[in-house]
This record gives C-alpha cells, sequence and structure tokens, in this order.
DNA sequence: GTCTATAAGTCGATAGAC
DNA sequence: GTCTATCGACTTATAGAC
C-alpha cells in the first residue's frame, strides 16, 4: 500500500466533513439547534460523539457551517431563475419543483430556525441576514410582471401576488415531508392556479 | 375582606393555571418540546420558575393537558365546518380564515410537533392518535364533491383535490406569523383558486 | 484516527424560607 | 401561595487510551 500524500489526506478529511455535514443538516432541519444532540448527528453519520469534534470544534461552528451552505445554495437556486427558459408559467412551474425537492427543503427549514429562533449563535443570523429574503424573492418579480402582461397571471399588484405565492411554497417546504402521503409535485399544476385569473 | 370559600379559591388555581397554559402554548408552538425551558414558560407567564410546578408537576404534563386543548378545538372545528352556511366556496373560505388565526394556528404547530418528533410523551402521541387526520378531513369530502357538482370546484378526484388543498393550508399554518408581513386573510380568495376550475 | 471516560455546565424538579 | 436555593440527571466538550 503506497503512503497516501499531504493531499489526499486533505481529501479524505474533506469527505469525512460532508458526510458529518450531510447528517448534520439531516438531524438540524428536523430537530433544530437545541434539540439535536451531538450524539444523534454521530449516530446518523456513524461514527463516535467524541470524534466529531475533531472535525468540527463544536455544535455551533457546525451549525454556522450549513447555514452558510443553504444560503448559497439557495441564492444559486433564485439567481438560476432568471436564466430558465419558457414562458413566465412554465419557469414559476420549474423553480417550484426545484424548491420543493427534499434537499432544498432541508436547507430551507435551516434557515427558517435562523431567521424564527433567537437561540442560534449570532453569527447564523448574520449569513442568513447578508442575503435578504426581500431581495432574493425581487428577482421573480419581473416574471410576474411578465406574466400578467402575457395574460398568464390574474391581474393586480405583482408584489403581492408574488408575496402570496412565495407563502404558499414556504408552508409547503416547511412541510414535514409525506404529509398524508400527498405527492406535492404531482400538484404543482394546480398549484400554479393561484397565479391564474 | 370575607374570606373565599372552597369554590372561589379553586376557580382562582383554575384561573392561574390557564395563565400558564396559555404562556405555554406560546412559547411550546415557536419552540418545541425540549426546546422550551421551564424559565421560559414562567417569565412569559409572569411568575417564578419554582411556582409552575405548584400547578403542573412536570413538564409533560403541561405539554400534554395543551396537546389535549388543542385536539379538542382542532376537532371542534372541523365538526362546525359541517354546519357552516352557504356554497361549497364560501363554507371553505371560512373555514380558511378560521384555520389562519393565530390562536389555532399555535394549536396546529403544537400537533404537529407530536406527530413530527419523537421526544414527545407517548401519552401525547396517543391523545393525537385518537383524532385521525384522516377521518378529521374527511369530514370535508362531501362538501368538496358538492363544490364539484355544483361546477364551483375543478373536476377530478375530490380526495386529490382535498389533500392538496389541506397541504397548502397546513403550510401557511406552520408559517412564522407575518413572514415579510403578508396578510393571508386578504387573499383568500386568491388561494381558492387552488379548488376552482 | 477513532474510541471511551470524564470534567464542566445546564436544566428539570424539589426543599425550605417567607 | 410564591420565591430562592439546591440536588440530580443529562449534554457538550476535552483528555487520554488504543
Amino acid at each position: 500500500m503506497t503512503p497516501l500524500n499531504d493531499h489526499q489526506l486533505d481529501q479524505l478529511r474533506d469527505e469525512r466533513k460532508e458526510q458529518i455535514k450531510k447528517a448534520a443538516l439531516k438531524v438540524f432541519a428536523c430537530r433544530g439547534l437545541i434539540g439535536t444532540k451531538m450524539s444523534m448527528i454521530a449516530q446518523e453519520a456513524g461514527i463516535s460523539q467524541g470524534l466529531s469534534y475533531r472535525y468540527y470544534s463544536s455544535k455551533d461552528e457546525l451549525f454556522i457551517a450549513l447555514v452558510q451552505d443553504a444560503m448559497e445554495e439557495t441564492a444559486k437556486a433564485f439567481a438560476a431563475f432568471g436564466l430558465m427558459k419558457g414562458s413566465p408559467l412554465e419557469k414559476i412551474k420549474e423553480f417550484t419543483i426545484n424548491m420543493l425537492d427534499e434537499s432544498n427543503r432541508h436547507s430551507f427549514m435551516l434557515i427558517q430556525q435562523v431567521q424564527t429562533s433567537d437561540e442560534v449563535p449570532d453569527k447564523a443570523k448574520n449569513i442568513v441576514q447578508q442575503y435578504p429574503t426581500s431581495s432574493l424573492i425581487e428577482q421573480m418579480t419581473p416574471i410576474f410582471k411578465e406574466g400578467q402582461e402575457k395574460g398568464e397571471f390574474s391581474k393586480g399588484d405583482p408584489a403581492e401576488l408574488l408575496m402570496l405565492y412565495f407563502s404558499v411554497i414556504s408552508g409547503l417546504m416547511l412541510l414535514p415531508h409525506g404529509l398524508d402521503g400527498v405527492n406535492l409535485i404531482h400538484h404543482v399544476d394546480n398549484l400554479m392556479k393561484i397565479l391564474k385569473e
């Protein structure tokens, strides 16, 4: 067996860090920062409780790293929205399906916790505040206006329509998956009726 | 000052218990069972931490009492639905506004916690299971069928339409109030478009 | 690198003063 | 009836064996 060089060791370490983050996101998203014990994350990742601290120096640090990742993912999802093809309705539909996907849902639940709980580290709050929800949402305004001009969407203040749409999507994202086994993706067409006249 | 008789003393005690429950519902709903410290409830109720235990012998007992109340309230809200006046659409609209009311939202968030967390007392789980969500929801089926027959609602499996409606409402109920200041009540008419053709 | 054992701190619950 | 002080259990984070 050839000994591993520094680069390979670093890579191995990064892989383990990713393994811990993946386990932690699942548990933090469902149970919150305080409701999650380091032992739960360790168990989910298949390692001992003490070992976690060789990769993240504290529970808070791990939580903050996850929040950072989640915000970057979310910002990317909104940015990608501007580049989508098709009619306004088709764009919103694709965006909606993307948002309701499981991995996005966990990230979103984490961010929601940071925004609503006052027991998360200040550093986590600061990260989330760097990407104001309003500016994220406002990236969608042009598509809504276009949808109204083309007669695909109902008339009225586009900001209000956008806000209602976003509230509904946010609510669905917070729903524990499989509430009574509804396949939400299957119903996206029905959901889109909120936007139409 | 006339000394109070037994009945009056009991009544005073009950009032204090209600005061504690009201404070506890607010905190439990937002932070969950584990995320809530008895000291938070005591502070919200304006009493000392130790005094809470003169009225509820444990944090779990207090939580269970709240779950019991919440389930009874919820069951009542669904039962009242059958007695409402007006067209199917008007009934659903009234029901929706009722559900999105703050006091109902907190009860619903509590029940959702019992259903999704596995760290709540068994007794709480048992109470919630006594009122199966499915049977609660199914009380609305006749109205949906009627709405479809009258052409007010979109065609297709009424159970699926009902499920979509209920998922959306559930999601909105779980939303921390005032997410970016949307007045949801004001948008109920738009929401109802999900049901229409 | 990974685990087990333990020290320090936190919170639920109780005891005892007023 | 209410509060303050404290005990015991549990959790985070570290120390030390392998």
